[in-house]
DNA sequence: CTGTTAGCGCTTTCAT
DNA sequence: ATGAAAGCGCTAACAG
């Protein structure tokens, strides 16, 4: 079942098969019509690999991402998939793992598939691997890691926006001790949340406290222990935000273990919006990193760079927003 | 960079190349390391697609599911990309958000991709729409819905098992009142777990009170709405199942809402395990389907139907587990 | 406007 | 044990 077939019943080249499938303007519309009845009869399609292998394009783009059971990633996933099956192209996705053997492996395989980019969205990203890609130049988005000119594309979210509101948000709720719990140091988003939350303390004049700032891991159990550790201080906070979902769950798991509630007794702000935000009880206040816009935003900027519109960006940013629901209540 | 370039720095034919790269035993050891060392000096890899042009195989196979977004479904995508990645195959991912013109969307594209077979998980799948890849020769391997003969390769889920253990558990806890907070009837596995239950529960003897088999639709809020109605009731059950984790977790909203606390006051199990389910407060016990065996088995079901082993089974099936956790309580 | 033909990169007879 | 050559299904010159 090959274009031949299609050929010989419509009775033209292959040729004009070709031209017909690929809305060339120089096919007679009579002809086209025959063509397109003998395709229709037939439940022809074009074998796509053979399409590859002559147009170099396959029409695939990669995803690499730390591991689709985080529940950051399904939504980015999701976004992916379907802003690239909308325009024809097909996604393969690879899990890292947060180790760099399976981000090396990763890349093997996004070359052998021949993709047309890739996006990467893990939480650290060796350079060193990056650079296979663009020594064969293949288009690159590097969404939130790595810096603009490490790859073709670098999409960088605004988490200082985010941040500032939910400061802003605890402020105006009368808050004035606000505890963060930051995420591990050596991950630089984390440090960039960190340092936006400090900003915003300062911002309103207020001084931030040391015994405030604790460290965790952005996993539950590190929220928990966090958590745990500022419920013991003498003159404990009245609100804390944490710098992921994760432990801002852990840590209103802590609060209740301690017997005190949210809102009433401590306000609680998370950060990511993941799924299971608004089914904590009660309803996670929170920051939205919209991940179906990081998912849009790379899509486009992996087809710019595709389709050499040689002026398209190479800088995106996108902003993160304060979603109010019920941990946070005035003090 | 082809295989010609390879050829020519080892100085011999692209058939003895080709023969090196597929570990054709008829190339002598000295002339098989020459290609491998000319291999590795241009860093040469095959292109996929020359292969799956020439070979038939794709070395691709297709998962459709609802939707990522579910989040039953991420650990299913990730033990079926696993156990493909480890065997050299790729993985391309169909949503089709419970829409029949999206399905057959999704194996349009599967099949345009030459994929070497397909599963499929969705709620409810059109036996219509399979028909093609029967015809087409694609091994399918449909999970939890559809019957065998349907497709090449069946998938069935032991509800039956977990549901039993957990009738068993909360009799063992003394509670003789056990609502269920079903899911929608149209849902064939919504049908056989409620089915399950009264059978559970009227296997000890107890008759099952209709007035607590309370319908619902698998989500937060009608699991919400369900515990409330079951709350309305004069004489209210002491412990509840619901038909899946959602619901669950809503009707455990729902208790709160109510003043009353889990596992003090009503005992509570889901159904599924997906990964919130530990993180509810408190942690919920409820039954595990395991996504990663499911996955793993569909994939060794489709490798199986692909490389012929004609005597391979037809029929799997996989069992469901109680998981306990704290959501349930003596009464 | 349409047909002929030469590859794209690989595997696989068929010779040798 | 190795090479020559045909061909997988398609597209893109090039002719006409």
């Amino acid at each position: 079942m090959s274009i031949k077939e299609v050929a010989r019943r419509a009775k033209v080249s292959t040729a004009t098969v070709s031209r017909t499938l690929n809305n060339s303007p120089d096919v007679r519309p009579h002809t086209a019509e025959k063509v397109r009845q003998a395709i229709a009869e037939l439940n022809y399609y074009p074998n796509t690999h053979a399409r590859t292998l002559v147009s170099g394009r396959s029409r695939i783009f990669g995803l690499i991402i730390s591991d689709i059971t985080n529940p950051f990633f399904p939504d980015l996933v999701r976004g992916f998939e379907d802003a690239a099956v909308h325009r024809g192209q097909e996604v393969i996705i690879g899990n890292t793992d947060y180790n760099p053997r399976r981000m090396a492996h990763c890349i093997r395989r996004m070359l052998e598939r021949k993709v047309d980019g890739v996006a990467i969205m893990t939480s650290e990203t060796d350079p060193a691997l990056l650079e296979e890609l663009v020594r064969r130049k293949v288009p690159t988005a590097l969404l939130d890691t790595g810096k603009a000119g490490e790859a073709s594309a670098v999409i960088h979210i605004d988490y200082a926006h985010g941040i500032q509101q939910a400061v802003k948000h605890l402020m105006a709720l009368n808050h004035r001790r606000i505890a963060f719990i930051a995420g591990p140091p050596e991950l630089p988003s984390a440090r960039t949340r960190r340092e936006a939350f400090v900003a915003g303390i300062e911002s309103h004049g207020t001084k931030m406290d040391p015994a405030l700032l604790v460290e965790s891991d952005h996993k539950i159990e590190g929220g928990a222990a966090a958590m745990t550790r500022l419920l013991k201080l003498s003159h404990r906070p009245t609100a804390v935000m944490a710098s992921n979902d994760l432990s801002a769950i852990g840590a209103l798991g802590a609060i209740y273990e301690a017997g005190l509630r949210v809102p009433d007794d401590i306000s609680l702000v998370g950060f990511d919006d993941i799924s299971f935000a608004h089914l904590t009880q009660p309803p996670l206040t929170t920051v939205r990193v919209s991940r179906s816009q990081l998912a849009e935003t790379a899509f486009h900027a992996l087809e710019g760079l595709l389709h050499g519109h040689g002026e398209s960006r190479r800088d995106y940013s996108i902003t993160t927003q304060l979603v109010v629901r019920s941990s946070t209540r005035a003090v």
